[in-house]
DNA sequence: CTGTTAGCGCTTTCAA
DNA sequence: TTGAAAGCGCTAACAG
């Protein structure tokens, strides 16, 4: 109380031993005389000292005992989506079991070309991590580009795609097939497309084919092009098929979009969505406004999040949490040395649900 | 490439300028000739020096630039709650806002008496961070007083409510009466209690009032007690009101709850749960037992997670989000050193949706 | 088993 | 406007 805190070098002084034994009292217990040890804990306890200072032994050691984890977007939002938040609690699991924290970074919105790169900078330039997961990024985005400038281990989750580095992710485009093809199976021919964000720029609405060509978030792409894919095979023109866009994701906005999609195009029969929260979305808006589904639409989604499920939503489940472990142990391993540039695909299913039925059943 | 990386003062030593001048560069752009400081950025950007190394600024500085968040639990358990999912974000909201990052503690289980005190003492001593948010977690917690001895600021969340620290929360025992009030004015009288974790020792199954009275889980035994407080009020002998707890909060623990609760005491008419998660697997369950809710059964929940008012649930709704915002800028506001104990109590709301009807209705 | 010696990379008075 | 010096608190060699 009376001093300035205890320190380590304090605290030996005053016990008469060397900095070295007091810190290996805490460190390397097999390294001095027990009887030593329990006389510097106890001396610790009774002045309040709880053990090294955090900052210094990393200083020391080169080593914080943390990974860094990068959003996409405003941190608040990504916890709105059930998928990332499973992918966090994956990640959780394989810090723990790797004894290090987890560091959020509370990456703001960026814009392609906002002036926040600066911050972006700062922000990962000044995080205490020995590395980072970066999850659902943009191509190009300003984090992205700060934590590969930061040099430390870093492992990219779903996208980009295309970035060269350690990759944990699913094959979008082949994933959401079987979603496609249960529609194409039930004769539905009047389809619509509900995807959210394929730009970093702000887009909300139908997308024309140019745009989604354009497209720079790989993973809403990827998933359009792969069900496009499937409609073209079975011998439906793209073109006729309207794609609609919505920027955040969240409950009111999937409302919304559905809306849009179903107001526009009331001849829709079925509406394929790049995300359950998208499809969630759809459900409500059908309920609240008589339509049946199955019944009179077919809804399928993608991600398999447990509200969805529950529901019986027809969709692609993948095994996000299983992704968010995967990555940090990829990362723990990058960071304790094995330097690799792994590459992980994990696999989806399709869950049939029922929530697609047959036109006009 | 070829040299040990560049630093600080090696940067300021092939530029010849101090060290000084280098770290004003970064740090007080208005203190060096713009010249200069361009030069200095030029120079660092060619070499891949992304700036001062946060480790040693951290040193010097003594500060962080991190809240420390604690959880109860499992991290990934945490994660599967929505309440503590949204909980978090508004954490993230306020750390965002002070533009810190958010150090999340996996903190493993803590069984009382349990021998991984070292471990958390170790994990809490050692994270490098401002200061700690701990969210529920239980009386006399080992991680809990790991946080206290670290000395730095500490904020508690919903319990310990006794703990005489900063302090955010709602009034869990008032707050659950318009709860049992739905039901005792729905003239129930066969009512059972669903509770999660009274006690930090595992204890799955029914509860005796005794076992409830020594709970030291503070906001499930409020939320019990206040929900006995409102049926004695009514007439009803709170000792026939059986109370079954789980100690894991998952969809699949609510379920088997709710079995056993139902099996045990087949001529309930209504069950009231202490969080939402709990009611929902009620419903799972009623659901795949062909029990008609509300007809046959009324239930009740407590949180106002998104999936339960999206499904009508009748329940209490706390603001999660705005209490871990509440919560981040308290710690941030305490960390500039703004030194108060504040106590924070926000407030909470009857949601009546349709899962209450009269009995036998 | 314990001690001595050097920094880890940075910021911060204080001077020039 | 820039520089020199002094540590922040710790751990890793290396001796003893």
């Amino acid at each position: 109380m009376s001093k300035r805190s205890t320190t380590l070098a304090s605290l030996a002084a005053e016990l008469g031993v060397s900095p070295t034994t007091v810190s290996n009292a805490y460190n390397r217990p097999d390294q001095l005389a027990p009887a030593t040890r329990e006389r510097i804990l106890a001396a610790a306890a009774e002045r309040g000292y709880t053990g090294p200072d955090p900052t210094a032994r990393s200083l020391r050691t080169r080593r914080q005992g943390s990974l860094g984890v990068l959003l996409t977007e405003h941190l608040s939002y990504a916890f709105e989506d059930m998928a990332s938040v499973d992918f966090l609690a994956g990640m959780a699991e394989a810090s723990a079991g790797a004894s290090t924290t987890l560091t959020l970074i509370p990456a703001g919105p960026d814009t392609a070309g906002a002036p926040n790169d600066a911050q972006a900078a700062q922000l990962v330039g000044s995080a205490a991590v020995d590395g980072f997961v970066v999850y659902s990024v943009a191509a190009g985005d300003a984090y992205l580009d700060a934590v590969q400038r930061r040099g430390l281990p870093v492992v990219v989750c779903d996208q980009p795609t295309d970035s060269g580095l350690p990759f944990v992710g699913i094959d979008d485009r082949a994933a959401i097939a079987p979603a496609a093809q249960a529609l194409v199976d039930a004769s539905h021919t009047r389809i619509g497309i509900l995807a959210i964000r394929l730009h970093r720029e702000r887009l909300d609405g139908e997308v024309t084919a140019a745009q989604l060509a354009a497209a720079d978030m790989h993973v809403q792409r990827s998933r359009v092009l792969g069900a496009l894919d499937v409609f073209a095979q079975a011998g439906l023109d793209p073109a006729r098929i309207p794609v609609v866009t919505r920027h955040i994701n969240d409950p009111r906005t999937a409302y919304a979009a559905a809306e849009e999609l179903l107001t526009k195009h009331p001849d829709l029969t079925a509406v394929l969505c790049t995300t359950d929260s998208m499809a969630l979305g759809v459900m409500a808006y059908a309920r609240d406004h008589g339509i049946m589904v199955p019944e009179q639409l077919s809804v399928t989604g993608f991600d398999g999040i447990a509200p969805a499920l529950a529901l019986g939503l027809s969709t692609v489940v993948q095994p996000n949490k299983e992704k968010g472990a995967a990555a940090g142990r990829m990362l723990a391993s990058l960071i304790e040395g094995r330097g690799e540039v792994p590459r992980v695909l994990l696999e989806t299913t399709f869950h049939p649900g029922r929530t697609v039925a047959p036109v006009g059943a």
